[in-house]
Order: structure tokens, then sequence, then C-alpha cells
DNA sequence: TCTGGGGTCCTTAGCCGG
DNA sequence: TCTGCCGGCTAAGGACCC
């Protein structure tokens, strides 16, 4: 383990439901909550004010609303968060070559190996300036933990939240953890934490005292090992700036139970033709489909099928998911279907192709499961079918259908400009009329049908920032609306932000370390 | 009122070939 | 030829993380 505190671990504060906050000035200070809205929905995210009611991530969206009934509820928008974390991974990029991302909001980066940090103060200066331009380059704020290892920072950035800074001198670690929760340590989860505290180990300090030996024997190798070492505050992984895919899945749950079987047939087709969509766009392909089944009770059961080789093929993931189908009883319901593909290899159909028609044909790839079944899986030769031509690959509902309004979602008025959707039903959407760094705006409401109203790309949060004194001649400012999208009377029309492309956003990128 | 979606890693068990 | 052992692969499930 290092001797100085250069490893840094990022982690943006509520950062959903604060990327709201910062677009929808109406909901500043108040309890804001983003997660699936439909009957089974979860939190993904609940903002510092609606925590105050007892409602965090992962909390049933059923008893959000019981307990912070006049919270605002919205759908997430996952492309919108991507470009606030580009926006951030940028500025962690200039630090050092080696980022680790683990999720949006969250990183870590080694100091040392960017040159950017030796020692505990040049460490804390350069987190101290990358909260700085994290806030003024997003308008967002994040927690940073430093340390010299990738756990005790994430502990330091955990206890430095909200919108703070916590540098752990090396040597204290163990002091630190002694009296915490074995739940501090990664991987220590309610099951483990469970088995635990049967055992009557409930702290880290505890942990250390119960010896190696004992915890392998409690947990297994693995586990026990890894934990021991963790507790006594010694962690050598090191920051790993790429990782490989090791798999693609999606999967959905349904509203209500599924009990047609002709209907789960058709969706696992369809899920199965989503996970081709998602492997071919990552230029993957795969050998392993797995088909995962959660019935009516929660029970969940997982069925796969390795193939001679690796496929992107939808007919043949779709058939495989299939036939993973026929061996599970469905009887009492389906709550969620998913499909997915690991083993993954790296190259696609396109590959194929190119190299068969060079290649001897018929080498090592007819994707027929493994032979032990010897039940009738040959597939239909590939050749007939073009590459790329993904056969009946739609999703989402079908033109003709009712247009839907999600809560929180953008949109602009043909006469009233850009705005969010703040609920709709019975026929009709409410629509609030206001900008990121704006004033509160004003709610009007529309027939759901109304013409004039269309959904948008979510505005950047923080205006493009403009070259301070280069402002560039060739690039003048250009609406793209000729009758001016003018907001109703006493708003400003925020002139900064209202008109830039959604192009904008990515292309802020070049000022981005320079903020002072 | 129940309990999302997309991943990773580990464990166990059975099978197979050397 | 039989048996035991071992490693590798596959399948299934569980735990965990954000």
């Amino acid at each position: 383990m290092r001797s100085a505190p250069t490893i840094l671990h990022l982690d943006m504060d509520a950062f959903f439901a604060a990327a709201e906050q910062a677009a929808k000035p109406s909901l500043r200070g108040k309890p804001v909550v983003v997660g699936g809205l439909g009957p089974r929905g979860v939190v993904a995210t609940a903002s510092y004010e609606a925590r105050r009611f007892g409602v965090h991530s992962a909390m049933p969206m059923a008893q959000a609303r019981r307990l912070a009934p006049n919270a605002a509820y919205l759908v997430p928008r996952f492309s919108f968060y991507r470009s606030i974390s580009e926006q951030v991974m940028r500025l962690l990029g200039a630090l050092s070559p080696l980022v680790e991302p683990l999720s949006l909001d969250e990183a870590f980066v080694d100091l040392e190996a960017g040159g950017a940090a030796r020692d505990a103060a040049t460490a804390r200066a350069v987190g101290e300036r990358l909260r700085a331009d994290i806030a003024a380059v997003t308008g967002l704020t994040g927690s940073v933990g430093l340390a010299a290892s990738k756990m005790i920072a994430k502990v330091a950035s955990e206890r430095a939240k909200p919108d703070g800074l916590l540098l752990i001198e090396p040597g204290t670690e163990r002091a630190l953890l002694g009296p915490l929760s074995v739940r501090t340590i990664p991987g220590v989860g309610p099951a483990t934490g469970e088995h635990l505290r049967r055992a009557g180990i409930t702290t880290c300090a505890e942990l250390v005292e119960a010896g190696e030996d004992e915890l392998v024997r409690l947990l297994g190798r693995a586990q026990g090992v890894s934990l021991h070492r963790m507790a006594l505050g010694h962690d050598d992984r090191p920051v790993v700036a790429e990782r490989d895919m090791k798999s693609v899945s999606v999967e959905d749950t349904f509203d209500t139970d599924l009990h047609d079987r002709l209907r789960i047939r058709l969706e696992v087709e369809r899920l199965a033709d989503r996970c081709v969509r998602r492997l071919r766009s990552s230029g993957h392909s795969g050998r392993t489909i797995v088909l995962k089944v959660r019935r009516y009770d929660f029970s969940t059961l997982t069925r796969s099928e390795t193939l001679r080789g690796p496929t992107d093929d939808p007919v043949v993931v779709r058939e495989a998911a299939a036939r993973l189908l026929e061996g599970v009883d469905t009887t009492g319901g389906v709550r969620l279907l998913g499909v997915g593909v690991s083993g993954l290899a790296d190259w696609t159909q396109e590959d194929l192709f190119a190299q068969a028609a060079g290649l001897i044909a018929g080498a090592a790839r007819g994707p027929a499961p493994d032979g032990a079944t010897g039940t009738d899986t040959g597939h239909p030769p590939e050749q007939g079918r073009p590459p790329g031509a993904v056969p009946d690959l739609r999703d989402g509902p079908g033109p003709g259908a009712v247009r839907q309004w999600s809560p929180g979602q953008d949109v602009r008025h043909a006469e009233h400009g850009p705005g969010w959707v703040q609920g709709s039903g019975v026929g009709r959407v409410t629509v609030r009329f206001e900008v990121p760094r704006g004033e509160i705006g004003r709610v009007r409401t529309f027939r759901v049908d109304d013409p004039e109203l269309t959904p948008s790309e979510p505005l950047p949060l923080v205006a493009a920032p403009e070259p301070p004194e280069l402002v560039s001649p060739e690039q003048p400012e250009q609406p793209e609306q000729p009758e001016q999208p003018e907001p109703p009377e006493g708003q400003p029309s925020s002139p900064a932000t209202e008109p830039k492309e959604r192009s904008g956003a990515a292309g802020s990128g070049g000022a981005d370390s320079s903020i002072p």
C-alpha cells in the first residue's frame, strides 16, 4: 500500500436529484425523488430534502410517496445525467490517466500516476480545486475522499457528504474503521452483515479480532481473506482505467404479472432483440445466452445455454432464449423477464461475414448448443441474411399510440418556449416553463395531443462557457426558430442558455479545466 | 405498499477428459 | 482395465454494488 493519500474518490451528491433541481428552478430546496414511477418502481435517488422524510434509494416508490407525498416525483433522464457525467469525467481525466469510473456519479483517480499530487498537502489542494471546477462546470456539488487506498478513500468521501472533502492520513485507517459497522466494508451487504451479526461480529474491530481463519470458516475462502485484510485497512486494489465488458443484459419488470404463455414468449423475444441491439452497438458477440425469470412470489431463476461459438445474430439469441423458456414453469405468473449474453468476444457479425468471404466455409461456428442434449437444435444457415439486417427490432410503442408525457420530461412549446412536464392525466398535460439558472417559471396546462407541444432535449445546466474575450465572429448566435419563442411577460428569456443547441453541452469541453 | 435495471464476482455441483 | 485425482467447463444461484 502506498504511503501518501493520493487515491481520490469522487462521489456526486444526490446526483440525479441534484441535476433535476439544477435544471428546474422551481424544485430548488424542495424534496425531489427520481425513479421508476410505475406501480413497481423504486427510488433511484432522493434529494437531501426528501431524505429528511426517510426516503432513500432502492425504496419502493409507493412507500416513498407515503413518506413524502408532496415531493416532486420524476422519471430518470439518463442521457442528461450522462452528459453531465462526461463533463465531470473530463475534469478527472485532466488530473490523471488512471481514472476508474464506477458509475455516472462516482470514480476513483490515482493522483500519483498523473503526477498531480505526491503528498497530503498537494492531494488536498487538488481535491479542493476539483470540487470548485465541478461546481463551475456543472453547477453541482461533489464530495471528495482522499486516502492511501480505494476503500478508505470511499469511506472518506461518504463521511465528507454532502459537499465536503475528507483526507485520511495513512496510518490512521485502522483506528478510523475500528468502531464502524462491518457494512462499511465493500462486499458486505445485508446477507453477509446478518451472517456476521449472528456470529457476534458487528464492527470492523470485531472482524480483526475474529481473525482470518474464523472469517474463512464463516464466509468461505475468498470473502474471508479479503474481509480480514480490509478490516485492517489493507487494500491493494489498483485504480483500473479500463475494464473489459463481461456481459450484456436487458430486463423488464411488468406492471402486472404475466400469465399468458404466448405473451411471455413474445416478451422474451422482444428482450432478446433489445439485448442483441445493445450487444452489437458495443461491438461484441457472445457465446452464452441467459434467460432470467422472476416469478410472482419474487423467486428468481436463470437458465443458460452455451453455443459452440459467439454470435450477435438476433435470430439465434431469440431462439436460444425461447428454448430456455420451454424449460421454465411459469404457472402463477411472472413479474420480470430478462435476456442476457455473456462470454463476450470482440467481433461482430460484420467481421464474420468479411471473414467467411475469404475463408474456409463451415469453420467452427455453427452456433448450435453444446452437444449434451442431442435434441434438434440446428439453426438455419446464416448466409441468406444480409449482415446487419436485424429483422424486426422495433421497440417501444408503435405509431399511432397516444402520446405519453412523463413527469420531468423536457418539452418545448411553440409559443411558450422550453419547459418540463410536471404531470399529466385525463387527456391533459401540465408544463412548467422555466430554464436552468432562470427564475421559477409559470405553469400551463394543454391537451396531451396539443400539436404546439413537442418533446425536446435537455438544456445545459451551465451556459456553455464562451471564451471570455474571444467571441468567435463566424459563429453568431442563431436561434433555430424564426418566430421568437418569447416567454410570457415577467420571465427573463435567459438568452445565455435558451437557444443553445444541444451539441453545445458536449462541445463545451474545451474550456473545462480552465475555470478559475 | 412491497421489492428496478445493469452489471460483477463467488460458490457449489456435475460432467468430462487426461 | 479400473480407480482416483485434478483441472476445466458449464450451469445455477446468491450476494453485492451503484
